[in-house]
RNA sequence: GUGGUCAUAGCUCAGUUGGUUAGAGCGCCAGUUUGUGGUACUGGAGGUCGUCGGUUCGAUCCCGAUUGUCCACCCCA
């Protein structure tokens, strides 16, 4: 028998890591839900043709497959297949890449049982066959909350307020919402006289952040665009903070495109939805998300004071549901948080030092067999009033039954033996601060607190 | 998919210029204290040095392969 593992990039998550996700995942729950969505959940593994065209061919190259059941070779000509080809023969099931394809898969399915604006979040683990690396897992969970059937910039100022209430909960202070607009980068391309190039571009300026401005000027020679057109481009990716006078700035110089007109009126509808509460907000003229669904507003949001890729992603989209056959368009937004890499920059921020979990409030010791008998109906009060409460399952040394106390950072041991029985009594111990009294069965519950 | 790094106790890591018995700290178990913890002291368990093969009289150490790790690129949360 070899040493037990698990595969690449997954990890176990220990009762102590639990409980630090739970606080990341229970915060961003209920923010999504103070704001009215609702919860859903798809399954692990998706037909693979729901899966498979959605995300480009690196990303199709990235999806887990599941063979499928029985003797599914038996009536296949190897021969007659090369490994691509006989993906889809042998493997009909694939687990999920993201939310985002499920979603517009769950919405095409069961259109007419959804009334819009369908306002949904979902928390769940998605898989991608990467090469791990820094804050890079091959099982990983995603938080997405998405709008769909409304074009209101109202839910771009939501999500926006959304990242604002999660991260000040958190204790995270030193981040960016990074936000532009799709068509903005439209009009660039369109200014330097490149559309044809729109999907280059993008990807190109969309690393900006690693490579600098003299390596995207690099790169954007090396797809062929002349000095003029490069220094068009690069004169857009500086980043300033989002405004009225920003947008106006940007309008002026891309006057005359035909894209600018649709960024423009938005981000300024935007901007009067958000009130004066523009902080940490920053339009990024570089930013570009990878995905090609988006069609408006995107966002990121990236910690400025750890080094780790974005926490966040997101955008508006016109047509999710354009690819399952739906004929009646579908436009929507939505964010996901990674908590994968929220949880591993709020460790090194040290964000949760200051949290001592406690997996139980109370802990009874029984000192006999029979004081566990007695310790039962006092524990289920305990458990009544709200207190996570055990009894410890066996009559052990009283060191060890406070030890195990301890490890579980429990507050309260309530000492059982003969002498507390006789009199109808319980010794209660609070191991913080170590006092201890006895006292009358009848109301020890009110002694804790 | 490409390039690099590393792999010794449960964890973090020493160490052996190739040689008899591979160490520390933390953690774990027990005792000092047979009903009073977090501190202290004492003792104990736990490793075929990732796996397979090669070189050698002899390999944890050198070489090769393999698996895993971490990091960077691609891409992305």
């Amino acid at each position: 028998m070899s040493k037990p593992s698990i595969p690449q990039g997954t990890r176990d998550f220990s009762p102590e890591l639990m409980s630090k996700r739970k606080f990341i995942l229970n915060t961003i729950e209920s923010v999504y839900q103070s704001f009215g969505f609702m919860q859903l959940e798809t399954p692990a593994m998706e037909n693979l043709n729901t899966l498979t065209g959605k995300y480009g061919n690196e990303g199709d190259q990235l999806l887990f497959k599941i063979l499928n059941s029985g003797d599914y070779i038996k009536d296949l000509d190897l021969n007659a297949f090369d490994s691509k080809s006989l993906t889809p023969k042998i493997a009909e099931k694939g687990l999920r890449y993201d939310l985002t394809v499920p979603l517009a898969r769950f919405v095409a399915m069961h259109r007419h049982e959804i009334s819009f604006p369908f306002k949904r979040y979902q928390i769940q683990p998605v898989w991608r066959a990467d090469r791990p690396q820094k804050g890079r897992y091959r099982e990983f969970w995603q938080c997405d909350a998405d709008v769909l059937g409304t074009d209101s910039l109202l839910c771009e100022a939501d999500f926006i307020k959304i990242y604002q209430t999660v991260f000040a909960k958190l204790g995270i202070q030193d981040y960016e919402i990074r936000i532009n607009h799709r068509k903005l980068l439209e009009a660039v391309c369109e200014k330097a006289d490149a559309k044809q190039h729109f999907k280059t571009i993008t990807i190109i300026i969309d690393k900006a952040d690693k490579i600098g401005v003299d390596g995207v000027a690099r790169e954007l020679n090396g797809i062929g665009l002349n000095e003029t057109q490069v220094q068009t481009v690069l004169s857009l990716l500086n980043k300033k903070s989002l405004s009225i006078e920003t947008i106006a700035e940007f309008e002026q110089k891309l006057s005359g495109t035909e894209s600018i007109a649709k960024a423009v009126e938005d981000f300024n509808k935007l901007i009067a939805f958000c009130g004066a509460d523009l902080n940490k907000i920053v339009l990024d003229g570089s930013l570009a998300r990878g995905l090609d669904y988006y069609t408006g507003c995107i966002f990121e949001v990236v910690p400025t004071n750890v080094k780790m890729g974005s926490i966040s992603g997101g955008g508006r989209y016109d047509n999710l549901t354009e690819v399952f056959g739906l004929k009646e368009k579908v436009s929507g937004i939505g964010i996901s948080f990674g908590i994968d890499r929220l949880f591993d920059v709020m460790e090194e921020l040290q964000l949760f030092d200051g949290q001592t979990s406690s997996f139980a409030d109370v802990l009874f010791c029984p000192m006999d067999e029979a004081a566990i008998n007695y310790c039962l109906p006092l524990a289920n009060q305990c458990r009544e009033k709200g207190y996570k409460t055990e009894i410890y399952p066996s009559a052990s040394k009283l060191k060890k039954q406070l030890d195990y106390a301890n490890t579980k950072n429990i507050k309260w041991a309530i000492i059982v033996g003969d002498s507390e029985i006789e009199k109808g009594e319980v010794s209660i111990k609070n191991l913080v601060d170590g006092n201890q009294q006895t006292i009358d069965i009848e109301n020890f519950v009110n002694s804790i607190y």
